[in-house]
DNA sequence: TTCGTAATCAACCAATTGGTTGTGCAGTAA
DNA sequence: TTACTGCACAACCAATTGGTTGATTACGAA
């Protein structure tokens, strides 16, 4: 792996390390919301949840739809949810194995 | 999601959201490494590598062994190169799309 | 014991970043 | 036109963090 990936590999990883924007990756799972929507499901402001979404569409994991007064995100592809399942999938089983040195107390 | 789980998985995505940190595992992708071997094969110093290893290893992306005065780390698992492989995926998809948009001059 | 080495820790600095606030820019309705 | 709304942008602040430096701990050799 190049300097170059990694720092583009790292630079997707860096999207998805704040809580706020899985937030509103998870929100945007269903359905698509304008930003105001997303900031009232979300209890945000909309020029922090705005900005958040920058981010998420520079990393190009959200897609942007203009209409009017609103714009609309949808997420961009369901990658996202396939690297969650994993990192999910992994604290599942550091869980388990802490459950098993505890002796099963769970 | 509840927000405990989305904290968990966000620190997750931010150990591996660092440059120096991919390196690191990507060079452990081989072989274990001791952290002064590790420092010289990625030119950082033992402090910074062994600073970065604290954070991987809290996020159980690697796995230490003591042996000695030498401290032996491995890839835990590879769930992390999965990870990284879907990722790059993305960046070829978004590559080929703007190859397509700018009309095949590649 | 003493000496030297490997790794970690602690304190510090510079750079980055999440969040707020205020402003500006499109777009709609009147 | 004017007024209002939704979104983005810019400036700013506080908190976090990567990296360095120096001290400390743990272990092996002599």
């Amino acid at each position: 792996m190049s300097p170059e990936i990694i720092e583009l590999v790292a630079g997707r990883f860096r999207a998805l390390a704040e809580p706020a924007r899985l937030h509103l990756m998870n929100l945007l799972r269903s359905e698509e919301y304008t930003v105001s929507d997303l900031a009232d499901a979300s209890g945000m402001s909309t020029a922090n949840v705005s900005k958040h979404l920058q981010v998420l569409h520079g990393a190009a994991f959200v897609a942007r739809r203009k209409e009017g007064l609103h714009v609309f995100y949808r997420i961009a592809s369901d990658d996202v949810f396939h690297l969650c399942d994993i990192m999910c999938g992994q604290l599942d089983a550091e869980a388990e194995a802490r459950r098993r040195v505890l002796g099963r107390r769970t």
